[in-house]
DNA sequence: GTCTATAATTCGATAGAC
DNA sequence: GTCTATCGAATTATAGAC
């Protein structure tokens, strides 16, 4: 048994610094977006020589691929009572964006970096479609419900965090929640045109 | 009676330039983001030197204000029957959006220009939420309706226009018209949780 | 591992000839 | 009005000393 194993995972000595950087590069990129967020502002934002930051991410690319991760953590749509599925998901998304600024990273990015809106067609396509495949609606219809409600909650970030309108950024959680919450609701489990079962 | 009446209004000789400058400049700042359209691009879409771009419009800050120049031309609403706002909003806004490349502009600059936001914000604010006040809502409730517009109406062309959600891109414009119809119907009309006149 | 120095681009903006 | 030439600044990325 040589040393490598006798230190399992073993914490490297700069991991401390590869976080700072990270959390730099996030508060950056969502501040600022891509072009204008240089390495020079991040490494100073982290205190370290920018020279650092090309060493551990490659590029700035890279650094932008590693800081833009990111899990919707959708929860398990079938514990949630099937009527409050739209009330569930805008309380969920609300209280993802206000505590990880990664995706309002991603969304300022979006427009100006290749590689973040395919990210961004991942992660509302990928994730938000298995989770709404989950219940029993047609799988025929399942992509479009999932990008129906990836237009309205995308909005709301776009509203509320970018471009900032100001009755939006106004409303407090739960009248969001009261006003979105049945737009979602219908987009996962009713049908266009308000033919609904009235 | 001078040589300058004798022309009124008269056209300069270098209008059609100008306007090929604006027309370049807004295919650009939409597809590149405001960053990245660099005026040495947009000068040679325009088949036109760079310097010319700064003598008409002194720096590029000027050239985007001058592109980004944009009204919704929002139909008369209380023209159309009162059940029918949201399925007319809709249609109008994809129809506007089709045709005119300034608005996907401003959205894209948005993140990076600090011109762009402040740009949509009174677009969504002042035309929409004065077409919103022509019809007799609560007043007080005026500028939440506006927002909750302005949320799933860019929403909508942030995921069809600019990030390109696949299910959202291949929705025919009769079919976007059906699902958020409604969803626009009860934000100007309706009340939240869904505790409508059912 | 960390930092200095600098290479190699690229951009917005200016000056001035024609 | 139009174009050539170029400045000055800022950026990413690299090479190499310590």
């Amino acid at each position: 048994m040589d040393m490598t194993e006798a230190v399992p995972a073993r914490p490297r000595r700069s991991d401390a610094t590869r976080a700072a950087i990270l959390r730099a590069a996030r508060a950056r990129f969502a501040a600022d977006g891509y072009d204008r967020a240089t390495i020079r502002a991040i490494a100073a934002d982290a205190r370290i020589d920018p020279s650092m930051v090309m060493r551990y991410y490659g590029s700035k690319e890279g650094l932008f691929a590693a800081a833009a991760e990111f899990d919707l953590r959708l929860p398990d749509l079938t514990q949630v009572p099937p009527d409050r599925l739209g009330e569930a998901l805008v309380r969920h998304f609300l209280n993802r964006w206000e505590g990880d600024e990664t995706l309002a990273a991603l969304l300022r990015a979006a427009s100006a970096n290749p590689g973040a809106a395919e990210r961004i067609r991942h992660i509302f396509t990928d994730q938000l479609s298995t989770a709404v495949a989950t219940f029993g609606t047609d799988p025929a219809t399942t992509g479009r419900r999932a990008g129906l409600v990836a237009s309205q909650i995308l909005g709301l970030a776009l509203t509320r965090y970018i471009v900032r309108l100001p009755p939006v950024v106004a409303m407090p959680p739960a009248e969001v929640v009261a006003w979105v919450g049945p737009t979602i609701q219908r987009y996962l489990t009713g049908r266009p045109e308000g033919e609904g079962p009235c």
